[in-house]
DNA sequence: CTTTAATTTTATCCTTTGGTAAAATATATC
DNA sequence: GATATATTTTACCAAAGGATAAAATTAAAG
């Protein structure tokens, strides 16, 4: 099963003919990668506009129009990149479950989030980028998608205060919340870097880290 | 007094020479302050790169090369911006007072923090845009000027849980967490609008947003 | 090995972009 | 109101950037 299903962005052309001429080759596959990469770590430094093919084709390590060749437009690869971080973006929330305590559930979400920010920094600056540019792109998925996986995990939320396993919150902005903090560490890295000399891919800051946002948090909603 | 002592930002041509030619004529003032504005949201939604000088201009209903006869390069106009809100952004901080609780000030911050997301959104983005893609221009404030400032809260907070009037937290990442949040607002308006059809700019709303923020920081940190 | 299809390179195009020169116009000062 | 200074406009340029065409090379299939 597909994550990407309903996602209003064009679809991958080819993305699942079953007939089509020839799947992808090796060298098909191990190119288009090498591209998202580069493409990914461009576009998450200047963002759409400011990135240029130029940039990301020397980061691939091939020509300009070879780079064309596997993604025939700048906003082409644009999207790819972006239908990637979305993938990885909307998992973790849609886990959430009632059934668990809050307690439980809550905690293990912020532990997603966060060893996501570690994981994949880059990705969340590209989604940040594209967000504080007005998500020109992004927005038919926010405004469906995103906004329908959030509205059904606030139920969740407003659930678990009402049987009073939670404090009187607004899931809303619990949510915001906890985005917020967590990708803050990815998105403002060299901010972080700059005041405590740190970053998330060291494993004791990361844990601590980890620990101190959900202690907060945590002692702030619980009942 | 002038905010901006200490930015190792290169200063404004003619800041403060005192037998210079001639001060600021009234068009000279209006102009620059027209030119700032329509600077600062064109950067705030495609960064400095992606930013065009054309876009300026045309957002400051004036030509380009009448743009550039104020600020005579598109980096120059960068560095005003990036000068005028780190003016704004950094004030709050450094007022946190030892003598007084940790209650009333950090309350007191998160309030202030949350109104400058409300009233100056667009510069918030413009820094945010600029933190992203790895602080190429404000690495050297980060590194200097910011640093000492948070060197130093970090001390009042840490006073503070030493007198137990606060729980045990790491002060920087209170400190980040609060910026995390706070600024959340504004730099992720867009997805905030998607999903809950509000804006700080409604009353109602950034009140309710300012409330929640601080019950649930206040609640987590308050011993 | 050939032959065919996939991949890469080279050369090139057109538009946008940051920036300049210099003329034209407006504003201020005496 | 003449003169000097400040501001704005017009015309332009060189470099960068997204994209295409077509030739050259490499890999795959028979």
């Amino acid at each position: 099963m597909t994550l990407n299903q309903g996602f209003p962005l064009p679809a991958e052309p080819d993305a699942d003919r079953a007939g089509s001429k020839r799947r992808d080759s090796r060298i098909q596959v191990r190119n288009r990668e090498k591209i998202l990469d580069a493409a990914t770590e461009i576009f998450s430094m200047y963002g759409y506009r400011g990135a240029t093919l130029d940039q990301i084709a020397e980061k691939a390590a091939m020509s300009k129009p070879n780079l064309l060749y596997y993604f025939s437009s700048k906003q082409e690869l644009y999207l790819a990149v972006l239908r990637d971080i979305l993938e990885i973006w909307l998992q973790p929330l849609k886990e959430l479950d009632e059934r668990e305590s809050p307690e439980r559930e809550i905690s293990a979400y912020i532990d997603q989030k966060i060893r996501f920010s570690q994981l994949y920094p880059t990705a969340s600056r590209v989604f940040a980028n594209e967000i504080v540019a007005g998500a020109p792109i992004l927005k038919p998925v926010l405004d469906s998608y995103l906004r329908d996986i959030v509205k059904k995990k606030a139920r969740v939320i407003r659930k678990w205060v009402k049987r009073g396993e939670l404090a009187d919150v607004d899931p809303y902005h619990l949510i915001m919340m906890i985005w917020a903090v967590t990708q803050h560490y990815a998105d403002f890295a060299v901010q972080i870097d700059s005041l405590l000399g740190k970053s998330l891919d060291d494993e004791k800051f990361y844990n601590q880290t980890r620990k101190h946002i959900k202690r907060i948090l945590m002692r702030g909603i619980l009942k």
